[in-house]
DNA sequence: CAAATAGTGTCTGTTAGACACTATATG
DNA sequence: CATATAGTGTCTAACAGACACTATTTG
């Protein structure tokens, strides 16, 4: 390797197209909750490779529009599905010679949560964009290593549900206490005891209530809350049990 | 861009060469823990860019001898400084245009924990490795955006120290209790209560007494332990304070 | 009124904090 | 013996679980 005095000349005649990088590219798992479960946006792949089978909306990073990975995923998201996600958060990266057949490929997933709302595909290399319910996808074929991503950002959720209310970016800004705790119950995959549920986030003082309530025609009508500010960030000091 | 009826025939005359993608590098974070404070091994750079300053003993991911993310991070920390870490996950990915001088750079940072050992430096592209305490890198110019990796790498160390005992990588294989409680004293910058620190890892029975006993000189000598097989993925229901 | 769902009062159980105590080493 | 460090006994405080109770809606 040639030597250079200053870093100047060095970066002059450096040319990142002398070497060959891993494939890079970014996939959210979006993940919203709606009529009483946990659904997942997928996009059916309209080009090889893996056409025709559903995946994440993701894709390869723009070095000239995007700033930062985290521009990749919000903006793959807007272009494949028009959403842009209240919460999103780097998950974990999936990197190997063999998880995608064009060569080795890296992809960095990220977990975003939203309130549900009607998709639909938004542009070419998508053919239609839809939410599945969480557990259909066991029957399916997914793109690449998307079920085990998928399976990643799940498990993160559940452990979040544990010590936190960052579930609740899944629902609508308005939402209720029981809609709450029965996403938490979806999650955790069992009952809760409401009083405990109801406790912490009171004494956290989390939620604001909106002097609203709501009912579905039977019962008590539930007062509606929003989440304060930072509430998503509040990690409780004691986990609720598994 | 032109359609082909299979997948066969797209990838037959795919070349990942055509595209431009970034960076690529893996970076661990070695943290050990000696002389009763935390250390973090890193490298002099002796090539451009930033040559003459301290980084990561990171590197590119080599499509060829690297089957995995997991593998590049191992024989970059096994080529630049001979050592082998018991203790290795994923930190975070950090990507953006402008990290690296060279361009659009992402790396896929690790922590890794181990017992301390001396090292030195293992090959060309570096002139020295050394364990530097964690407190002094305040005061260095790093390379590339190495001083945020480590300072993420260490603040989820810290949360670690709250429900695991996690830290106990950074220990040789045999180690006393008060050993491990200063160590998570330090990540956590305060003063714990052992009877508490030691119930909790008695009650989830995760070390083992060796039978041995070791004194510094002075006092009383403490009981020898070594963790069980998965005691580091043992996590405790409720944190210690913070 | 009954049925359904929202929300509370209150007791128990678990586990961390506080801190004084005992145990075992050295000199 | 004094000093130093390891390790224990035990009370308190915080907070989740259990579950019966009250509250508010519809029909």
């Amino acid at each position: 390797m040639t030597q250079f005095d200053d870093e100047a000349s060095f970066l002059a005649q450096y040319n990142a197209r002398d070497f060959v990088a891993p494939l890079m590219t970014v996939d959210p798992v979006l993940f919203t909750y709606h009529e009483a479960s946990l659904k997942v946006l997928l996009v059916e792949r309209s080009n090889h490779p893996e056409r025709r089978l559903w995946g994440l909306p993701g894709g390869f990073v723009d070095m000239v529009s995007d700033q930062s990975l985290e521009d990749t995923a919000r903006r793959k998201l807007q272009e494949k599905t028009g959403i842009n996600a209240p919460y999103l958060e780097q998950l974990y990266t999936f990197g190997s010679a063999t998880r995608d057949k064009r060569g080795w490929s890296v992809t960095v997933a990220y977990t975003a949560l939203m309130a549900y709302q009607e998709c639909a595909a938004h542009i070419e290399t998508v053919r239609d964009a839809k939410w599945w319910e969480f557990e259909a996808l066991n029957d399916m074929t997914l793109a690449f290593d998307h079920r085990e991503i998928i399976q990643t950002a799940r498990e993160r959720l559940r452990q979040k549900a544990l010590y936190s209310i960052v579930p609740a970016y899944a629902l609508p800004e308005k939402f209720t206490l029981p809609e709450l705790q029965h996403l938490h119950e979806v999650l955790l995959g069992k009952a809760l005891q409401k009083k405990s549920f109801r406790r912490r986030i009171e004494e956290a003082a989390l939620l604001i209530a909106t002097g609203e309530k709501r009912s579905d025609g039977n019962g008590r009508p539930a007062v509606l809350y929003r989440m304060k500010e930072d509430a998503g960030r509040h990690m409780f000091v004691r986990n609720l049990e598994e």
